[in-house]
DNA sequence: GTCTATAACGCGATAGAC
DNA sequence: GTCTATCGCGTTATAGAC
């Protein structure tokens, strides 16, 4: 069968949620596929080859629905919301934990470094995107770095899941946190020319700080 | 000798740093650090007890010398500026990165999870003390939760750091962003009282959206 | 406290029958 | 395309000499 590929894939998913990126193995992911654990090297020819290929299509499986979403949204707090809920689901579905794995594993392979860093990317482009699109009105656009802080969200969010996962109160005190820092972005939104003034100068002074 | 014990846990996080968890054996540790295999099993019983006090030393060694750092820290610049030379001195250094995979392979276990959970700790109690003192005199203390922030704030920097692993370019962007985000919030700091009532109004007809 | 030797097992990967 | 059987190796952990 040609489904066999998508069943290794889907063990190997399922796998690394349940018993992390050390228990992935070619045995344990054939278990859990129900299926031969020689096909894991016949259809992937390597254990590391199945998961980065698990790798990317648990990352897409999740931005897809999630990019769709991020369109609709109109401001800075529904897309906070949005990744609240975003936090939430994955809590059950467990895709993000599959990149953090995989993350982790990736600091000293760089094969693997190469595949995490394009699933990344699967996370940061609509993100971006929204950022631009949500910023492009305000009066502090040109001064925020929306390809850069699309990846500050999306690095600092996988490292979130990863706190979750050890105290997950302390991860509910940290999101609620970042729920009223947002409410700060956008008092500054409302400002008006003067205060945009002051900060366009604040900026200049720090610029040359910034590298 | 009894200083066999440190340099198992040197070795250890000597192993992960070069190796990543997966690497991290008792032959791999030993032969780092120049002991005989057995040792692992006479000194801590196992390896994963090793792992364990090896986390918590490569931690509490980087969070020492930076408390005192960040108790000279005057503003929130400062702080941002002190986050940044953390970051590059752990390119060099990596005890961040020790805590990171520990943190990865806690997610699917408790044990692990347990003294993962105690060294991020030890992260987070100076940076919330620091984050309380500077924010005291700041008219939007009351509006800010300090606790919960420096959770954030300590989580998304093992996911930067994480990041960094796997893109330095896209990292680094990401690092400039938060910098420059940082002035926004200095920006509201500096506002007055009518800004701040407005902020507060905001703050209060969001605060039924969190729980 | 440190060493050698080894038990018991799981691992990635392959050969070859079907 | 799927299976069984197996090789060679690395792993944790222990037993016992020193």
């Amino acid at each position: 069968m040609a489904d066999t590929r998508q069943r290794l894939i889907d063990g190997a998913i399922d796998t690394i949620r349940a018993h992390g990126l050390t228990g992935a193995t070619a045995r344990g992911i054939a278990a859990t596929a129900g299926v031969n654990q020689a096909l894991v090297f016949y259809h992937f020819g390597s254990v590391n080859e199945l998961l980065k290929a698990a790798c990317l299509a648990a990352t897409r499986a999740r931005v897809e629905p999630f990019a769709e979403r991020l369109d609709e949204v109109t401001d800075l707090r529904q897309l906070l919301a949005l990744g609240r809920t975003l936090h939430a689901e994955e809590r059950d579905r467990g895709n993000v934990m599959v990149l953090a794995q995989l993350l982790s594993g990736a600091q000293t392979d760089p094969d693997l470094a190469e595949a995490t860093s394009a699933s990344l990317q699967l996370w940061i482009t609509p993100i971006e995107r929204a950022l631009s699109r949500l910023l492009a009105s305000s009066p502090v656009a040109e001064l925020i770095d929306t390809a850069g802080l699309a990846r500050a969200v999306s690095a600092g969010f996988i490292g979130l899941e990863l706190y979750e996962g050890v105290d997950a109160d302390g991860a509910k005190a940290a999101l609620d946190a970042l729920d009223r820092l947002g409410v700060l972005i956008e008092v500054v939104d409302d400002l008006g020319p003067v205060a945009v003034r002051a900060l366009r100068g604040k900026l200049r002074r720090t610029a040359k700080n910034l590298r």
